[in-house]
This record gives structure tokens, C-alpha cells and sequence, in this order.
DNA sequence: AAAGCGAATGACAAAATTGTCACATTAGCA
DNA sequence: TGCTAATGTGACAATTTTGTCATTCGCTTT
């Protein structure tokens, strides 16, 4: 069930459209003021987040803008469409903008138009607890993300892409040095694999992700 | 129209193997030993390679191994069934194997599949003459490849995943900064900006890729 | 034209990346 | 078992990245 945030202080309002939008299946969190939605945002890592420009507590813009630094998409409620057109001028990179009035029935539709846009862009590949976000070239164990240099992000994309190969030391060596039309020592590879599996590895001393296949390579276990 | 590459030293095969190809609406270069080949792969950048793995000059493997490199596909033609159980037990990254004596309408089938199957990974983003290969990491302009440091690389994907809208600069320094907990000038996102136009724009004096918007942020033009 | 502001720039130091040693350890084999 | 070749490790110098100045540039508004 998809989470919304509503940022409103309105108490009347939120209490009228969360009963609506349970009734809907979607499950509903609030915060009056633009300090307490940025928290909850971090906190309740909500699938969207509903924003009423005109808070008395700081301005529905900061909110946006922190919603949309974490990836979750943003829904602008505006009072009149006066503001809206402010709104859209500026483009403050909300997903889309409802003015008040407005009937419970196109709010939903618009929330299911806008989840369907941007739950499409999971562009991500998962390995036992690994998880790489290609579209922002990110790199992350459970929450907690790991930084990794361009070439070791390199190196563990291609293993990534060669799952289960076994890949030959050339063929790596080839892969991610060679094509700049650079030689470089053959222990070099062997240091950036020790490299990686210090960062992504449980425990690097036993290593079960990337595995070395003696006389030929490595390879990256399923 | 396809190009594949056929790399087999048995010089009746390939004049017959090439007639049926082209009956199938393929294009068929061929190279008879491994220096051949590996410049071929190189100089003819083809889709696909069939390499018999016993040639009279050099071996099958270091052929599959450069083409592998290279992001082409490879078939491997062996000569027995034991020759073929070597070969799968060692998985030289091959992404098929066919034991001869083969059937060509088979070895046409097995053509299509790798071919369909390796050309669906294509996960780019383009933008005016920039290429963004998110499955490797890589950014290039025509062919040419620029490298991006880790955080350039952060904030360009931003960009990218946000073409056209006003991001503002509170959003930029949150997404590529805040989110590790740091903070950081704001300078430094101008200077960072800076640099990835230093990077990827034609004129760096006059962006045309990532625009100004004065007093609000940046906004990477479609 | 001058003032004021935000953005751009060049230069810089600290920190991280990168590539290579020399040496230690290990696996496979005689 | 002990030998040998392959892989792993810690340390290092060179280079690049990263963040911050102080200063300059160029719009906007007086």
C-alpha cells in the first residue's frame, strides 16, 4: 500500500481527505508546517508527498525542494490558480500541480497518474544485500551507502554485468584500463579486487562475492 | 543488417557458412587465426563472432576474451562434444556454444537469440551528442569518452534524471551532498558546475547544456 | 553610471584515488 | 611433504579529486 504525506495545516482538510484516501487504499501521514514534513519525509520515506504551498509554518517550496532531493515525487496543492500559474513559471519540479477546489476524485487520479510515472524508474540491480542504483550511480548495503571511487564503481559494474562468468584477468584488465589505451601492471587488478572487496564484502578475509578462480580470474557469485 | 564476425581457418566452411548467412540477411566478415580476428573485432566492430576454438594460429579463447571486452557477443563452434564440456565448465564468457557438425538453420537460431538477447541491454541516455552508458558508468561525447570523478558523475545523473526542470541549488547541494550528512559551501556547487561544463560543454564560456537561472539554481536544457 | 548581488573563476591545500613496489601468503602439485 | 606459481597485502609516491578562498565578472536595480 503506497504511503502519502500530506504537508497542510488545515486540520479540517487533512482529517476530510485522509478518510477519502483511505477509502482509496492508500495510507495517509501529515505534518502541519515545512519544518515537521522534512522530517517526516526522512522518516516515513513516504511514496509521495501532497504539499499545500501556503503554509503558516515556512513555505511549501523548501518542502518540494527536500522531497525531491530524496526521489520522492511531489504533489503541489494551490489555492487559487493565480498561484498556480506562479507555480508552474517557476517549475519547481513538482510532478504535477491541483488547485484548490478541488474533487477528491481527480486528486486520487492524479496520484495514481504521478505513482505510475515515477515507480517505472527503478532502475536498479540487487545482489544478496547489495544494491546499485544505476540511474544515480549509487551504491548501497541495506541502507547504508557505500562510496565507491569511478574505477571501483567501474570494475563492479562489469562484474555486475558478467554474473556468474568467470571473467579472466585479461578480460578485466582489458575492460577497464586497456580501453583508454593504457598498460598497466597485471597486480594492479589484483589490488583493485582487494580494494573491492574491503568495501562490499562482509568480511574480506573470506571472501563470497567476488570470488578468485586460481590460474584464470574472478568471478562474482549469484 | 547485422555484421558477424566468423573466425575459423577451415576455409570451405567459412565460403559456405558465409553464402547461408547472407541468405539469412546477415553480413559476414571472416578472419582465419587470432591476431586476425582480435584486429577484426577492433576494425569492423562487428555484432557478433562465431570463433572455432581450435584454430592453427593462437587459440579461440584469447579471441573471446577481447571480444568480451569489447561488449560484443560471442558463439563458440567446437569441434567434438568433449571440446564443448571444457568449454562450458571453464565459461569463457561465451554466450553460446554449438558442437559441430551443426545444422545452419540451428546455428541461425542460435545467432538470433544471442543477438536478441545482448541487444536489449542497452540502458542509455542520450542527450544532444552525449552518451551516458548507465550500465558501465561511462560518459561519452560522440565516441570519445569523458571521465567524470565520482561526484561529477552524482551530479550530472541528477541532471539527467531531471532534464528540463529548474533545479534549485538547495536541491543540488541536498542530492549530492547533504545526503551523506556533510555540509558544504555553496560555492562548491558552483565550482563543481564549473567543471562538469569545463567537461562536457563545446564552449565552457558559453553553456548551452547546463544553464543559469539566476537566483534560483541550474537547469540542465533538453 | 554606480551600487549591489549572485555567479564565475583561478588558485590553493587537504584528502582520496590510482598504480606500483616488495614482500607475505596460499593453493595446487610433484 | 616441500616447491612453485599465483594471489594477497601493506606501504609508497604521483596524480586527481574535493572543498574553500579571494577575487573578478556580469546582470539588475538604483
Amino acid at each position: 500500500m503506497e504511503k502519502l504525506l500530506m504537508v497542510e495545516d488545515d486540520s479540517a482538510l487533512v482529517q476530510r481527505l485522509t478518510e477519502y484516501l483511505s477509502t482509496e487504499g492508500f495510507h495517509c501521514v501529515s505534518a502541519g508546517g515545512q519544518p515537521q514534513a522534512v522530517a517526516a519525509i526522512d522518516a516515513e520515506r513516504p511514496d509521495l508527498v501532497l504539499v499545500d504551498i501556503t503554509l503558516a509554518e515556512g513555505n511549501g517550496f523548501a518542502v518540494c525542494a527536500h522531497a525531491r532531493g530524496k526521489g520522492v515525487p511531489v504533489i503541489f496543492l494551490t489555492a487559487s490558480g493565480d498561484e498556480l500559474s506562479t507555480v508552474t513559471g517557476l517549475d519547481m519540479g513538482a510532478d504535477d500541480y491541483i488547485a484548490k477546489p478541488f474533487r477528491p476524485k481527480e486528486l486520487v487520479s492524479r496520484i495514481r497518474s504521478v505513482l505510475r510515472r515515477t515507480s517505472g524508474n527503478h532502475s536498479e540491480i540487487v545482489l544478496r544485500e547489495l544494491r546499485v542504483d544505476t540511474g544515480k550511480g549509487l551504491v548501497f548495503r541495506g541502507d547504508q551507502q557505500i562510496f565507491l571511487s569511478a574505477l571501483e564503481y567501474r570494475l563492479f559494474m562489469f562484474f555486475l554485468n558478467h554474473r556468474g562468468q568467470i571473467l579472466t584477468r585479461e578480460q578485466l584488465l582489458d575492460e577497464i584500463w586497456d580501453s583508454a589505451g593504457e598498460y598497466v601492471s597485471d597486480n594492479t587488478l589484483t589490488v583493485y579486487i582487494k580494494r573491492l572487496r574491503e568495501k562490499l564484502e562482509e568480511d574480506s578475509q573470506d571472501p563470497r562475492l567476488i570470488l578468485t578462480v586460481r590460474g584464470i580470474g574472478y568471478q562474482l557469485k549469484e
